[in-house]
RNA sequence: GGUGGGUUGGCCGAGAGGCGAGGCAACGGACUGCAAAUCCGUCUACACGGGUUCAAAUCCCGUACCCACCUCCA
C-alpha cells in the first residue's frame, strides 16, 4: 500500500512517490505574523502536522520547513497604529502564534525561516529572473520590481487560469507594470509613509520583498529547486502559490511536485479571516475544550472539507473524544511499536483519509471495551497499544507528555494524596452497599461527583477519574 | 466573465456504481441495589428534475442554492 495524495496541480489522486526513497521534503506556507492565529490558522497546521506524523510513521526522513512572513503591509500599517516597531509587532504575534501551536500539539517544523532573515536570498533570486528576462525593474522611478506573467507561457497552469480570463484587479495601479497581471517582487521604499528599518539594500534601490518571492527562495534554501510537497491553504492557490511557482520555475528550478491545499473553518457559512472580523481566536476556543479535544474535532473531518465551526459539534467531538480516553484508562497499554491495523492504514494511505482513521479507532475502542469486559486484560492492553499507535500518528495520544505535563508541576504528587482520599470515601461507599444502606452510598457517589470524580463501578471494584466537569 | 469546491439522516461528518463508515443525540435491551461506564439493538439518509445501467448518493444532462479564488488572506 502507498500513500496516495489530491494534487490541486492536476485534480487528481496520485501515488506519492518521493524524489529521494525514503524521504520527504515538505514546504507549508506559514502565517504572517500580524495578528492572534484563529482557529482556521490551526486547522492547517493540524492538517499538515499529520501528513507530517504519518510520513514519518510509514518510514520517511521528513524535513518540514514551515515560514514566517514577518514583514508586509498590514504589519506596517497596524504597527504604524500601535505605535510601536514593526518587528515588535510582528515578534509578539509569532510568540501567540507559538502558543497556539502549541497547544493543539502542532510539532515545530525542521526549521521556520524567517522572511526578514532572507532578503539576501531573495534578491539574488529576483537578479536571476531579471537576468532571464522574466522580471523588469518599474518604469517609473518607485523602486519596484514586478514578475513578468507574459514572459511566462505557463503562468496559470497550477490553477488551470488564462491569463486573458483573469480579471485585473480594480485597484491595481498600471503605472511601471507592463501588464496589470504583473506582480511585485520588490517593492521599493516609501520614505515618506515607511519606516527605514522595514527597507534593505537592493541593485534598484533600498526596498523591502514581495510575498511571494519570499516563500519561492526559502523553499529554495532549504528544501532544494525541487521538493516534495508544497503545501497550504485553498486560497493561497492564486495568485501565492502560482506566483511562486511561475518565479521558481522561471528560475530554472523544478519546485514541488505535489501541491496539497486545506479547506476552511467557516463561521456562518462564510470564511474565517480577518478582514471579516469573524475570527475565533485559539485561546478563546480553548476556554471551552481542552486542546486534545479541539484537534479531535479538526482531524475527525478531512482536510479538504470545509468544516463549519459550531460550539456544539466541537463538544460532541469532546465527548466522541472521552470514550477513547476513558477506555485507554482502562485498558492501560504502551505507545511503543504496535502495528497499524490495517484499516487505518489504508484510511491514511487514501489522501490522509483521518475521518476513516478515526473510524477504526473507535472500532478498535469498542472491541478493547469487549475485551475489558470479559476480563482479557493483556488482550485490552494489546488493543490499548494499537489504539495509541494510531492516536500518535494524528497528534491525540493522551498518554504523551505534551498533553500530560501541562497540568502543572507536582500534579503527580497531588494524585497520590487525592488517591488516598477518594480511596477512604470509596472504602465507605462499599461498607454502605454492603449493607445495603444506598441512601448513605449515593449520597458518597453525590459528594465525589460534585468534586469532580466519576465514580465507575467494575467487577474489580469502584475506580474513579477526574472528569474536571459537573 | 474565468477557475475550483460543495448540497448526505435529529446533529456532526465519511463514502464515489452493488457489499448499512464512525461519532453525538434519542429510544429499547443486557449489566447494576439504582445509576454511570460498557456492550447489543433500533432510527436505512444522500438538493431538485430527467437519463444511462440488471443495479446510481456515486456516472451523464439540466436546474436551484451555497462557498472559495481572480494580486491582503490558512
Amino acid at each position: 500500500m502507498t500513500l496516495r495524495l489530491y494534487d490541486t496541480a492536476t485534480g487528481e489522486v496520485r501515488d506519492f512517490v518521493p524524489l529521494e526513497e525514503g524521504k520527504a521534503g515538505i514546504y507549508v506556507c506559514g502565517l504572517t505574523v500580524q495578528s492572534e492565529p484563529h482557529v482556521g490558522h490551526v486547522r492547517s497546521a493540524v492538517n499538515f502536522d499529520v501528513l507530517r506524523r504519518w510520513l514519518a510513521a510509514t518510514g520517511h526522513d521528513v524535513t518540514f520547513i514551515r515560514n514566517i512572513t514577518d514583514i508586509d503591509d498590514k504589519i506596517l500599517t497596524k504597527s504604524a497604529e500601535q505605535n510601536r516597531p514593526w518587528y515588535n509587532l510582528a515578534y509578539d504575534m509569532k510568540r501567540e502564534l507559538d502558543k497556539a501551536y502549541d497547544a493543539l500539539h502542532v510539532l515545530p517544523p525542521t526549521y521556520e525561516p524567517a522572511a526578514t532573515g532572507h532578503v539576501p536570498e531573495m534578491v539574488e533570486l529576483i537578479e536571476l529572473l531579471i537576468e532571464r528576462g522574466h522580471a523588469y525593474p518599474a518604469a517609473d522611478d518607485s523602486g519596484d520590481v514586478y514578475f513578468d506573467v507574459r514572459s511566462w507561457p505557463a503562468y496559470g497552469e497550477l490553477t488551470h487560469q488564462g491569463i486573458d480570463d483573469m480579471e485585473a484587479a480594480e485597484d491595481a495601479d498600471p503605472r511601471g507594470k507592463r501588464d496589470p497581471r504583473d506582480f511585485a517582487l520588490w517593492k521599493g521604499w516609501k520614505q515618506a509613509t515607511e519606516p527605514r528599518t522595514a527597507s534593505w539594500r537592493a541593485p534598484w534601490g533600498r526596498g523591502r520583498p514581495g510575498w511571494h518571492i519570499e516563500c519561492s527562495a526559502m523553499a529554495g534554501k532549504y528544501l532544494g529547486q525541487a521538493f516534495d510537497i508544497h503545501g497550504g491553504g485553498v486560497d493561497l492557490r492564486f495568485p501565492h502559490h502560482e506566483n511562486e511557482q511561475a518565479q521558481s520555475k522561471a528560475a530554472g528550478g523544478a519546485f514541488a511536485s505535489y501541491w496539497l491545499h486545506n479547506a476552511w473553518i467557516t463561521t456562518s457559512g462564510e470564511k474565517m479571516s480577518k478582514s471579516l472580523g469573524n475570527s475565533l481566536l485559539v485561546p478563546e476556543v480553548l476556554k471551552k475544550v481542552r486542546g486534545i479535544e479541539l484537534r479531535y474535532y479538526m482531524v475527525a473531518a478531512h482536510y479538504r472539507s470545509h468544516v463549519e465551526f459550531s460550539f456544539e459539534a466541537l463538544a460532541d467531538a469532546a465527548t466522541a473524544f472521552g470514550r477513547i480516553e476513558r477506555f485507554l484508562e482502562k485498558a492501560g497499554g504502551s505507545a511503543e511499536g504496535a502495528p497499524f491495523p490495517e484499516a487505518f492504514a489504508a484510511a491514511m494511505d487514501d489522501d490522509l483519509g483521518t475521518p476513516a482513521a478515526v473510524a477504526a479507532i473507535h472500532d478498535a475502542v469498542r472491541q478493547g471495551n469487549c475485551q475489558v469486559a470479559a476480563g482479557d486484560a493483556s488482550g485490552a492492553a494489546a488493543t490499548a497499544n494499537q489504539v495509541r499507535a494510531m492516536l500518535s500518528v494524528l497528534g491525540l495520544d493522551p498518554a504523551d507528555p505534551h498533553w500530560t505535563q501541562d497540568s502543572g508541576t507536582g500534579s503527580a504528587d497531588l494524585k497520590g494524596v487525592v488517591d488516598v482520599l477518594i480511596a477512604g470515601l470509596i472504602d465507605q461507599r462499599q461498607a454502605a452497599r454492603a449493607s445495603k444502606d444506598f441512601a448513605a452510598a449515593d449520597a458518597i457517589r453525590d459528594q465525589i461527583a460534585a468534586a469532580g470524580v466519576e465514580i465507575e463501578d467494575t467487577p474489580q471494584g469502584a475506580r474513579w477519574t477526574v472528569t474536571g466537569k459537573d
